[in-house]
DNA sequence: TCAGCAAGCTAGACCGGTTTAGCAGGTCCG
DNA sequence: CGGACCTGCTAAACCGGTCTAGCTTGCTGA
């Protein structure tokens, strides 16, 4: 029977139609959890969030990012369960539990951070993963890729290209490993560009912690000329603080963000930002990861780099 | 057996302390796929959601009231199953699926429309559900509901204190019957309070359907003192626009939002906005479903109203 | 003393698939 | 012409719980 269904051989072409027509006549659809059982597969990935939910919502990262991966799981009939967790103690039971449970056959490792205890977690209790973005401690999971140290490269580059000399940069928390990546594109871009590095302040990727790194870096006897930031929240949280004191951006202040979200470029002045594909990027990782599932050797998957958006949030500095 | 491990009476307290210290012992886990199987529950809920990616990303709701949901419903050991549609026929195939896959035992019912399918889609395939917010068709489904209307009552009102008497509206699509709700409580408070109802302008959420709008009101001949935004997104790009002319917020024009996002407080002028507890919502909703699915009777819950929060974009009128 | 009964326990059916073992029928070869 | 072998199909074990039927045991009352 479930040769014949599941189209494997050993079963003659005319009996398989044959079962096929009756199923079809019978309305059978066959019983997912008796599936499950018999085959231990749980026909479901996981996706753990380990965010304050308020900074969830001002991201856009992850409903992009899940509308892809879905795009790609609602085709193989695979199911997303999401799990959204307080701290990181939770989130090691979060995982845990998703494996015990049988909850899911693998699961989305985001947000990763400097030397992550969850991937040494899930080799573990082997629980397939893919990681976004590559580990910095060894792993044995496929990573899918965005290059975004390109994407800050440009923006510095840019900035640069119109004379700027003093850039400072307001990052996201340094245990963040795309936080870490995006200070070090900056820093690196300077100095390249035979600049000395700018000052860096690190916040917390929240529009108050934004807000506060602006004052700091504008307190400064002399103040940067430009300031990137590593997302578009506190980029729109910096644009209000130097608008509160009557700097005029771009004529007196560049500033960059990071992520393009669906309001930088209604803002006044249109933020200049770098755009990932959120969306593409749950695509890719969600085949990646099936494939894992179904035992095919994952191998790491480089996605198109992120890309510079020029808007108006950027200008020559004041001479 | 499993009558010692799910406390159920018929068993001596003694056999059943000691079960349980032995399956401690043996450090035994019960099987989440066969309890699934012979009880015919899924232990998860779904959540199907049906908006552009890219508005999902600007809205804090989700992930606000998910992280709400997610609260209760791991103390449960229930999952939530996410699902992100495209578009309306791929809705209803998701519910079904969803209900023929016996993948969740219930779903929330998000984004409620006018004369919403979708209830009667349910019912008939008999899959549990909690509406947020009251249905305008028959539901035999408990609904969680938050007074959407107080609060804009009360943003008008504001308004109308201030001294404003042309109240412009930029309402979501008229079809969510959380955007017919805001609008029609802006035109009642507006007739209420004795004026004439102003513009109103159908947007659709977005960033740039809010700056459209707001561009076709600034364009008439006799503008709007205050624009009513049905959410935050569009009102920070009619924020822009505003500035865009030369209109100074508050002075010359003042805008309030609906959401309170994260990034509302940190915009200049820090928005006026209208404040509901998603995650609250989600808590509450999480468990009148889960008491739903276990056979309880499920009464509509009326959540605490949503709030206005008064910040810096609403001022009185220029003379 | 022993039937009558309830409480407590145990064996086994059941959920609905997957997968293996075994069996029927036909073909090939000696 | 008969046994080896292959193909295609069927029956039954299995996944790991829940839940019912029936069996033990200990106690009550005539």
């Amino acid at each position: 029977m479930s040769f014949a269904l599941n189209g494997r051989p050993g079963v003659a072409e005319e009996t398989r139609a044959r079962i096929l027509a009756a199923a079809r006549a019978l309305g059978w659809t066959p019983s997912h959890r008796a599936r499950a059982l018999s085959s231990s597969r749980a026909f479901a990935v996981g996706l753990v969030m380990s965010r304050p939910p308020e900074l969830l919502g001002a991201d856009p990262f992850f409903p992009s990012f899940i509308a892809g991966a879905e795009a790609v799981l609602v085709d193989r009939q695979e199911a997303l369960v999401l799990q959204v967790v307080p701290g990181r103690e939770a989130e090691e039971d979060s995982y845990r539990r998703l494996a015990a449970d049988g909850r899911v056959d693998g699961v989305f490792l985001t947000d990763l951070r400097v030397d992550d205890p969850r991937i040494a977690l899930l080799e573990q209790i082997s629980l397939p993963a893919v990681t976004l973005g590559r580990p910095d401690v060894d792993s044995t999971f496929p990573a899918v890729v965005v290059d975004e140290r390109s994407g800050i490269a440009a923006a510095v580059a840019h900035l640069v290209a119109l004379g700027h000399e003093r850039i400072a940069h307001v990052a996201g928390p340094a245990h963040f490993l795309h936080g870490a990546t995006r200070r070090a594109a900056w820093e690196r871009t300077l100095v390249d560009a035979g600049l000395p590095p700018g000052r860096c302040l690190v916040a917390d990727f929240s529009a108050a912690g934004g807000a506060r790194a602006t004052r700091e870096l504008l307190d400064t006897g002399e103040p940067p000329t430009a300031i990137v930031y590593a997302n578009d929240l506190m980029a729109t949280a910096g644009l209000a603080v130097a608008m509160e004191r009557g700097i005029d951006v771009p004529g007196q202040l560049s500033i960059t963000g990071f992520d393009d979200t669906e309001i930088a470029a209604h803002l006044r002045p249109p933020l200049t930002t770098v755009r990932t594909d959120a969306f593409g990027w749950g695509k890719v990782a969600a085949r990646t990861l099936l494939d894992l599932i179904d035992g095919k050797p994952g191998a790491d998957v480089e996605m198109p780099p992120a890309q510079l958006v020029v808007r108006a949030s950027t200008a020559p500095p004041a001479p």
